[in-house]
DNA sequence: TACTGTGAACATTTTCACAGCC
DNA sequence: GGCTGTGAAAATGTTCACAGTA
């Protein structure tokens, strides 16, 4: 079809802020977990603790959804996680394809909370037809020139991209124009895609990184008579290539002068 | 000396916004990828293009670290790559042990990225005796039993946990007590830690139900005259439990009453 | 001229604190 | 009394728009 989702008339989507859909599926994870405890009831402060949120925040986040509490007693926790569920659209089965089943790929197809809430693995597809037929998970690899035929008989719209960087963009392209509208990226590159279809991404160095930034701070923070436990920078093994043209004088760092990495 | 910042003073590490941190990394492979292209300058319009950002959003998140730029020409490629990777502690190497070697654990094990930018996995660890000596992308894999003393004697400070659900957190606690102070964690669970741990997590699932809210959002959109293209809810597999000792007439929904999954 | 760097406006998210209800 | 629901305040993040400058 490829029609639809022209003109989206302003009203941006009945105000449930993204900071809260992003955590809606931590509580629902909660719940579930209280729910095969048959635990009937629940508050927001010890919801909060199961998330990991604080409880003004999911309070809040309840809020947006509807008054589903009860003062003084809690929330029921059947009642929450249906809503939770209708409102995550997991009432329904997602079918979902997987592209490129090496071991990322596999470990995805073999990811219990997968089948169970809300999505149904309709493919794995890979491009090497040494995999096609080769059971992953308990499904049959598919080669990737079956891809559209795939997507379009089961109405896949959600898309999983599990390949090298090198290929992602035209297995998104592919995925795209056959119909899926909800792309999950692992590979580490930025895809570009047409309005109205939405990508996130997951990318390991990235977390890496970001976890490296505060771990150097904290080393920074320790080290003091600590000295140096091998770790905080000095004698840099990439040398701190100058701006061209620089006389290296008049670099401003951001809270005065040059910070950090002086080997004296 | 190796000393230098002594005091810090309260000033909650030198304020780079957390949002502005996430982003660097990104950045980077986008500099790493024009260095390797020897390109050797850039706008903040080209750059936050590759980055997938918008350009003064770039340019706000470069202002926190420093001037780096120059007006009516853009940034240096090989110093911005330099200054950030600096930034996030990429000047070192940075040693990572993967606990568990699934699949997921061995997709991690064999991620290029890692290696390449500021991390070197320092063991593959996994609680089964027989995968114990058994070779994932190239590293042996060692036991359980040896995690403490891999980690006292790399000085390991980065964890990964790849393990099932069950055992992240007994994982992740004998991590911490051993001296890890930094967690990626992709098993579906709420870690505690004591202060001064970081934990981040990344979860397929609830990538997946992010997507799946918005493809729900899409498909009522668009449905009107389509009606249920075999997506939209109605018959719920799950019956609508009402809460305890509801009437089931004063349900307020966000914006006034009950809407959505109404059949007509 | 063509670009960066940044205050100031705006938007979103989090937190506080307390009124309202069971 | 105990807990939810929510305005209002505070904090954080994004975008605008333009002064400054190589």
């Amino acid at each position: 079809m490829a029609t639809g989702r022209t003109h989206r008339p302003a009203t941006r989507s009945r105000g449930i802020p993204e900071a809260t859909v992003a955590r809606l599926p931590l509580y629902l994870r909660a719940l579930t977990a209280l729910s095969e405890r048959s635990v009937p009831t629940v508050s927001s402060e010890e919801l909060a603790a199961a998330a990991g949120v604080n409880s003004a925040k999911l309070r809040k986040d309840f809020s947006y959804l509807g008054s589903y509490g009860t003062r003084g007693v809690g929330y029921d926790v059947e009642y929450l996680v249906y809503q939770i569920s209708r409102e995550l659209g997991l009432t329904q089965d997602w079918p979902v394809v997987i592209v490129g089943i090496g071991n990322l790929g596999a470990a995805l197809a073999g990811y219990g909370g997968f089948a169970s809430r809300g999505f149904r693995v309709a493919a794995l597809i890979d491009a090497d037809p040494a995999m096609t037929g080769k059971p992953v998970a308990g499904i049959p690899v598919q080669h990737s020139d079956e891809l559209e035929k795939i997507i379009e008989e089961d109405g896949v719209s959600i898309g999983v991209i599990a390949t090298p960087a090198g290929v992602a963009q035209q297995v998104c392209d592919r995925l795209v124009a056959a119909g899926v509208t909800s792309i999950l990226n692992f590979a580490p590159t930025v895809l570009s895609v047409p309005d109205g279809v939405d990508v996130r991404k997951v990318d390991l160095s990235i977390e890496l990184q970001i976890l490296a930034f505060h771990e150097q701070r904290k080393a920074g923070e320790e080290s003091n008579a600590e000295a140096d436990a091998g770790a905080e920078a000095e004698a840099p093994a990439v040398a701190p290539p100058a701006p061209r043209g620089s006389t290296g004088a008049t670099r401003k760092g951001p809270d005065g002068d040059v910070p950090a990495v002086m080997p004296a």
